[in-house]
DNA sequence: GCATCCTAATACACACCTGTATCTGAATAC
DNA sequence: GTATTCAGATACAGGTGTGTATTAGGATGC
């Protein structure tokens, strides 16, 4: 029962993340459309007023959303990607950071939802953009990164590399969400192997001639 | 105006077409959860009541529109797939056949619609299950076929090699359609290339070693 | 040509969501 | 300790949707 006496401004800051929170489990299991701002202030222990009072409505909400768990991503990123590790303990690292923000369901869901709308609204398609461009460049900094440690000339840009892989994690993942009978974990697994191992192993045949 | 006098059977098979197409167009614009069943009538010509003596509602006409297409598509599908032709043939047609499906903007929106809906809904899983679970086939089919014809081992089961195939090409079909910006229509080519070539080119360097 | 049947239109009852406008109580300032 | 400010609750007005029950009118059968 040490709870710190909050001031305003934590305390603000506490029912937007509880709010985001909220709305984080809400739309990934019921969808945007579906998912009303009472729902998301109900959950978080609010009544609708904090949700109007914190953001611009449920749009802004969920763009708010997509930042936040961007900048959380980036920040992990950050961290892995670090020069002065040797390249094996990076690719480690890589890897678990990868498998982490693979399980991540609800994340995804999210994402995807995002992407939905992106498709078919154009304002919400310039916002997105802006998240989306970063990460892009982000992954096409390691997959750059990568290919000159290898010393083997990428068969792409890296970022066409980059927006490649990520295209494939993202629809294998949504296959398995969506049939999971058809795509169990294993055949996600060898499918995504398939995919990686033609690659690496070219680069590495065509690395030692 | 030689307009053949329509039996009842065949009208009312008319108005069930004629709804379908207006869902299929609303539905890939605006969602399924923003569509009311009213737009889709409206839309079609008729009103809501043509609906409900169609349909049992929207979401079992948005499962039925999903069986049409993804009959329609069975059906192009078997007529290129002919053992009499030779394979350039059937792999040039092949070809064709899945740029025309590529290009078609309104059934990819609703079939990820659908991915989204399954991963969700229990039940429309269940439902969606049936027509994917076929279409998986129809692809691993065709996969078997030319690593056969090939006399190469595949690096993995056709089924693996199916559902990597069509999550990759879904997945770049999505990044393009929500961030045009960043995957352009060559990037997408590009990084699907990449992919496919480092298989075939792996494949090919392993059956003449 | 009349009775019947069936498709699609219309009317109704109910539920839900949004956004704004107003209010309340607790945190801050002095 | 009183006044002020602000986060969040509540009330309200308006709009939209769903599914069912009823109705109208053209197609079918005799």
């Amino acid at each position: 029962m040490t709870r710190k006496r909050l001031t305003r401004e934590e305390s603000r800051d506490q029912t937007r993340q509880r709010l985001l929170d909220a709305a984080l489990a809400l739309i990934a299991q019921k969808g945007l459309a579906a998912t009303s701002v009472e729902d998301i202030a109900e959950a978080a222990g609010y009544s609708r007023g904090a949700v109007y009072s914190n953001f611009g409505g449920k749009g802004d909400l969920f763009i708010e959303l997509l930042r936040r768990d961007h900048q959380q991503a980036t920040a992990e990123f950050d961290a892995v990607f670090d020069d002065a590790l040797p390249i094996a303990e990076i690719r480690e690292r890589m890897r678990e950071l990868y498998v982490s923000l693979y399980a991540d369901t609800a994340c995804f869901m999210n994402w995807t939802e995002a992407r939905m709308l992106a498709a078919r609204d154009a304002d919400f398609r310039d916002k997105f953009a802006a998240l989306i461009s970063e990460k892009c460049g982000q992954v096409a900094g390691y997959v750059g990164y990568f290919y000159q440690r290898l010393g083997v000339e990428p068969p792409a840009s890296p970022e066409v590399i980059a927006m490649g892989f990520m295209s494939l994690m993202e629809g294998v993942k949504l296959f398995m969400l969506s049939s999971p009978l058809e795509m169990r974990a294993q055949h996600a697994e060898a499918a995504l192997a398939v995919f990686m191992d033609s690659i690496t192993e070219l680069a590495t045949l065509k690395s030692t001639p």
